[in-house]
RNA sequence: GGAGAGAUGGCCGAGUGGUCGAAGGCGCUCGCCUGCUAAGCGAGUAGGCGGAUACCCCGCCUCGAGGGUUCGAAUCCCUCUCUCUCCGCCA
C-alpha cells in the first residue's frame, strides 16, 4: 500500500509507475474520494469541538442544579449531524482502502523497464549447464522409476497437481528442508519459525495476497482462514500493527512450510513433474529492516539464498526482473533460476523480493528510530522496509538434482552437502 | 462442547455517567546531586488522522473490535474476537 500524501502530492509519478507493471488502478477516484474526505472531515470535527465544549457547560450547570434544556437540544441536533457525517466518512474511507489496497507498488529506479519476462536482466550466471553423454531423462521419470515420486496415486487420493513421495524421495524432500534450515539459522544468522499454516484475511491483506488474488488462494470454507501460499504470510505478520525498536532491527527470520496454490490461470502449464503444483515446501527467509539498509539487504538475502545452490552443485542465473515481471507488491526482485535439463532452461527456485514500506504500511509493521543523542523530539514511528525470498523452493531443487545428477545407468548422485542429512547406500539413489 | 473470569498506556494497575487520554507504581529518556556505583531530586515519556508549519502549535479520534443508549461513555446495553480457569473430548 502506498502512502495517501504521497499518491496527493505525485499522482503523476505513481500513474506511471502503475502503468510500467501494467497495472491501472483508479488513481483519480482515490483522488476525489480523498478531497471529499478531508472536506467532510473539517466539518464534522467543528461540529465535534462544538459538542464537546458544550457538553461540558452542560455538565458544569448540572453540577450547580441547573439543566440547559436549550443547550441539549441543539446538542441533539449536532449529535444527529455528527452521526450522519461520520456515517458518510466511513464509507468514504472504505471506499479509499479498497482502492488503495489494490494499487501495486512502485518499482525502484534501477529496475529495467519491460513488459515480459524476455525483458528480465541476467545478472550473473553460476556454473555452466549440466552436459550428458546419453539422453537425459525428465525427473519424473527418475522418480517414478526409482520409486521416490508418485504421482498417480497422489492423484488417486487428491486429484492432479499433486504428489506423493516415497522412501528415498520422501527421505530427500526432508533432507533439502533441513539442509537450509540448517544453513540459515546457523551460518546467516536467521531465527527459525514453524508458523501457522492457515491464516485469517487480515493477514492475507498485510502481505498483499488480498484483496486482488483471491482466486489464487484456497479458502477453508466457512472459516475466515487460508491455506499460505508462501510462509511469507505467517512471518511477515509476525509484527503485524507492532511498533519495534530501533536496535532490534534488523530481523531475520527463515521458516518451513507447506505453500498452498490454487494455480487458477495455469491450467495446461506444467502439468507433468513437480514444478508446479498445488501443495510444495518451501524454506522462506523473511527480513524486517531499516528503510535505509533495505538495497544492501536484498542483496545479501540473494546471496544467502544462493548459497544453496552452490552447496548443492547445481548450474543457476539470477535474473533482476523487469517493471512487467515484478508482481504486485515488491519494488525490486531478483529471481534465481536453476538449470533443468528436462525444460533446457533454467527454472525459478527463489524470487528474492524489497518491498520497501509497502507490506509494512498494510500490516501496519514499524518502528522507533533512536533520538539522537541530545536532540530533544523528533521520535516519529516509521515503516520498517520488509524483504523476504525464497531459500529454497524445496520441490524444484529435488527435481533438478535427480535430472542434474542422473547417471546413464538410471541412478542419481546425491549432491554431497545433502548426505549427511540422508545417510544410506553411499550418496546414490538407485531402485 | 458445557460452566465461569477477564481484556485500560512499554509493563503492573486504579478508575461504574461529566474537567479522564486516563491516578499511582515500575521501566525508559534528559537534567540536577553524589569522589565512583547505588540511592535521592526535578522534568518528560501512546498511536493515528486533519490543519498550521522554519519552530512552537491547534482540532478530532482511539481504554480488545463493532453497534446502541445519552447533551455527554473507559464507565450503561447488545453482538463479536481473543485470553485464562474448571469439566468433557481429542493428536
Amino acid at each position: 500500500m502506498l502512502d495517501l500524501k504521497y499518491l496527493r502530492e505525485n499522482p503523476e509519478e505513481a500513474r506511471r509507475a502503475m502503468e510500467s507493471k501494467g497495472e491501472a488502478a483508479e488513481l483519480d477516484a482515490l483522488l476525489e474520494w480523498d478531497e471529499k474526505r478531508r472536506s467532510r472531515l473539517k466539518e464534522v470535527e467543528t461540529l465535534k469541538n462544538r459538542r464537546n465544549v458544550v457538553s461540558k457547560e452542560i455538565g458544569a450547570k448540572k453540577a450547580e442544579g441547573i439543566n440547559d434544556e436549550e443547550k441539549m437540544e441543539e446538542m441533539r441536533r449536532i449529535s444527529s449531524q455528527i452521526k450522519e457525517y461520520d456515517a458518510e466518512i466511513k464509507e468514504i474511507n472504505n471506499k479509499i482502502l479498497e482502492i488503495q489496497l489494490r494499487i501495486p507498488n512502485i518499482p525502484d529506479p534501477e529496475v529495467p523497464a519491460g513488459d515480459t519476462e524476455e525483458e528480465n536482466e541476467i545478472v550473473r550466471y553460476w556454473g555452466t549447464p549440466t552436459q550428458f553423454s546419453f539422453n537425459p531423462r525428465p525427473h519424473w521419470e527418475i522418480g517414478e522409476a526409482l520409486n521416490l515420486l508418485d504421482f498417480n496415486r497422489a492423484g488417486k487420493i487428491s486429484g492432479s497437481r499433486f504428489v506423493l513421495y516415497s522412501g528415498r524421495g520422501a527421505q530427500m524432500e526432508r533432507a533439502l528442508i533441513n539442509l537450509m534450515l540448517d544453513l540459515h539459522t546457523g551460518e546467516h544468522g536467521y531465527r527459525e519459525i514453524f508458523p501457522p499454516f492457515l491464516v485469517n484475511g487480515d493477514s492475507m491483506t498485510g502481505t498483499g495476497q488480498l484483496p486482488k488474488f483471491t482466486e489464487d488462494m484456497f479458502k477453508v470454507e466457512d472459516y475466515d482462514l487460508y491455506l499460505i501460499p508462501t510462509a511469507e504470510v505467517p512471518v511477515t505478520n509476525l509484527h503485524r500493527e507492532e511498533i519495534l525498536q530501533e536496535e532490534e532491527l534488523p530481523l531475520y527470520y527463515t521458516a518451513y512450510s507447506a505453500c498452498f496454490r490454487a494455480e487458477a490461470g495455469s491450467h495446461g502449464r506444467d502439468t507433468r513433474g513437480l514444478v508446479r503444483q498445488h501443495q510444495f515446501n518451501k524454506v522462506e527467509l523473511v527480513k524486517f529492516v531499516r528503510p535505509e539498509d533495505s538495497p544492501q539487504e536484498l542483496e545479501k538475502l540473494v546471496q544467502d539464498a544462493e548459497r544453496v545452490l552452490q552447496l548443492l552443485n547445481l548450474p543457476y542465473r539470477v535474473a533482476l526482473m523487469c517493471t512487467g515481471d515484478l508482481g504486485f507488491a515488491a519494488a525490486k526482485k531478483y529471481d534465481l533460476e536453476v538449470w533443468l535439463p528436462s525444460s533446457d532452461n533454467y527454472r525459478e527456485v527463489s524470487s528474492c523480493s524489497n518491498f520497501r514500506d509497502f507490506q509494512a504500511r498494510r500490516a501496519g509493521i514499524r518502528y522507533r528510530p533512536a533520538v539522537p543523542e541530545g536532540s530533544g523530539g523528533g521520535k516519529k514511528t516509521a515503516f520498517v522496509h520488509t524483504l523476504n525470498g525464497s531459500g529454497l523452493a524445496i520441490g524444484r531443487v529435488l527435481a533438478a538434482i535427480l535430472e542434474n545428477f542422473q547417471q546413464e545407468d538410471g541412478t542419481v548422485i546425491v549432491p554431497e552437502a545433502l548426505r549427511p542429512y540422508m545417510p544410506g547406500r553411499e550418496g546414490v539413489l538407485s531402485g
